[in-house]
RNA sequence: CGGGGCGUAGCGUAGCCUGGUAGCGCGCCGGUUUUGGGAACCGGAGGCCGCGAGUUCGAAUCUCGCCGCCCCGACCA
């Protein structure tokens, strides 16, 4: 993309709502704009990352065996009286009467409308396991929206559900959900550790919330310093391998890690001194198992080996997409503005043209932006008429994990410069090898 | 939902107390000089001062009502 053929808005001040790191600078960098309280619309660099977390999501939960579908953002109000949240919800649903007088609702969650589905497209045990999922917007009424996009009153988010004959099998999907969730938060750059939970209004027994650590988080987090050195890295997962997801489950929340809702002082002392750790949180995601708390009401039933019909076990999960948004970025910044992880940066790299109409940098630009753009780079191409320190302090706020800087001064010694966001660091090379050396480091993601 | 605060140009704000031509910075447009870290100068465009009533010769300013937004708390993914 060349920029002067792009729409970013950026800010020079920072709007006086905004409080927190994310916010102010989703702001400034034209990432979103606000439309009403806790309601954004997201501008071209913004829906760009919103796009890439989709589809990393996408992609995880399809290789987790999850199957996609998308269910509407407005439901009828039947489905939720049968399961009886209709009236037990409260205010932060959001309730809409049609021409017609019908009692409608903005959907915070999906529960009731998966389990109609299901109920009327299975009927044997034979189609199960089966976990749907889809990614779609939610509201809730909160009284209170703050911190822009990380508890907006509008979110995108993907959420799946499973369908199981027995509790084992439930908790095969369980752990499946870990694991994946590991894997998808991993890849975007993100530390996110599973927190034993509370269940809150959805209702359920088995629980976990994915935490990411950050200064600024809504939740107040203890945890043993033990839970930050794992990861999933390169490890092979089979997902339908019970005794290794299992394990993963097991090595993941055998540490001490919870939130303030369920933490246990005595546990806690129990941890080494040293490794013993408190902070805050932001949670992107939770896991549930809850039964037959829906499919028994709803009579989402099926003829199990003997004939006989049964509730389904199910459980439902969650990932803050929109909220991710916002996470990240709290993860990723300084005082200059957002960094963004290579996997998920709107653009991968920006190239600085130095002297704009100058034939011999606009030549060597265009070269780099082939080359960039050839290899699934994907460049933003910095053309605009304007001063260096200008172009670098938009790179710099918009979080490009690469800048290559192109001008007269190094084209003569035939180099460029290639600069890391992330550490600061900048070396000189020919454009060849510039180019070369982000198509490796894209090649991978 | 309790408490507090704010609505003035795209953004940040002054003016309001004490009524009398709506101002500044950034951004935007044109020009000249500049050009490797947010340039300088000159010229210009852009405001139903949130909305509605009232008081007054006269309201951004005072009064009342409404709407919107923000912050703290309770709540929440």
């Amino acid at each position: 993309m060349r920029l002067s053929r792009y729409f970013l808005p950026v800010l020079k001040e920072t709007p006086s709502d905004a409080q927190i790191a994310s916010h102010r600078l989703m702001l400034r960098a034209g990432m979103i704009r606000q439309q009403a309280a806790g309601i954004y619309s997201w501008l071209p660099l913004g829906f760009r990352v919103l796009e890439k977390l989709q589809r990393i999501v996408h992609e995880e939960q399809q290789r987790a065996g999850h199957i996609p579908v998308l269910m509407p953002t407005l439901q009828p109000a039947e489905l939720w009286r049968e399961s009886g949240r209709f009236d037990a919800y409260g205010k932060e649903l959001l309730r809409i009467r049609d021409r017609h007088d019908r009692d409608m609702l903005y959907g915070p969650t999906n529960e009731e409308m998966i389990t109609d589905i299901f109920r009327s497209g299975v009927s044997s045990y034979k189609s199960l396991p089966m976990t749907l999922y889809h990614i779609q917007w939610k509201f809730r009424d909160e009284v209170r929206p703050r911190f822009g996009v990380m508890r907006g009153r509008e979110f995108l988010m993907k959420d799946g559900y499973n369908f199981d004959l027995t509790y084992e099998d439930s908790m095969h999907a369980y752990n499946r959900h870990m694991a994946s969730y590991l894997r998808t938060y991993e890849r975007m750059g993100l530390k996110a550790i599973p927190m034993r939970a509370d269940s809150g209004p959805i209702g359920g027994d088995d629980t976990h919330e994915f935490l990411v650590l950050a200064d600024t988080g809504e939740s107040e987090v203890f945890y043993d310093s033990a839970v930050t050195e794992l990861t999933l890295g390169d490890r092979a997962v089979d997902y339908d391998d019970r005794a290794q997801l299992e394990a993963i489950k097991a090595e993941w929340t055998t540490p001490y890690a919870r939130t303030d809702e369920t933490h246990d002082a005595a546990l806690f002392e129990q941890i080494p001194e040293d490794r013993r750790k408190v902070g805050r949180g932001i949670e992107v995601g939770q896991i549930f198992y809850f039964g037959i708390k829906y499919s028994e009401p709803m009579g989402a039933m099926v003829a199990d080996e003997t004939g006989a019909k049964v509730p389904v076990h199910m459980g439902s999960h969650g990932i803050g997409v929109s909220r991710l948004v916002g996470a990240l970025i709290e993860a990723h910044h300084d005082d200059k503005g957002i960094k963004w992880p290579e996997a998920v940066a709107p653009f991968g790299a920006g190239i600085v043209n130095l002297k704009v109409g100058d034939p011999d940098v606009d030549a060597a630009c265009a070269q780099i932006y082939a080359a960039l753009s050839a290899a699934g780079v994907d460049p933003l191409l910095d053309d605009r008429d304007e001063r260096a320190g200008q172009k670098f302090a938009t790179m710099e706020l918009i979080g490009l994990p690469w800048r290559i800087t192109v001008g007269p001064r190094g084209l003569k010694n035939g180099v460029v410069e290639l600069t890391c966001r992330a550490t600061g660091e900048s070396e000189e090379l020919s454009a060849e090898a510039a180019c070369l050396k982000l198509a490796g480091i894209f090649a991978g993601l």
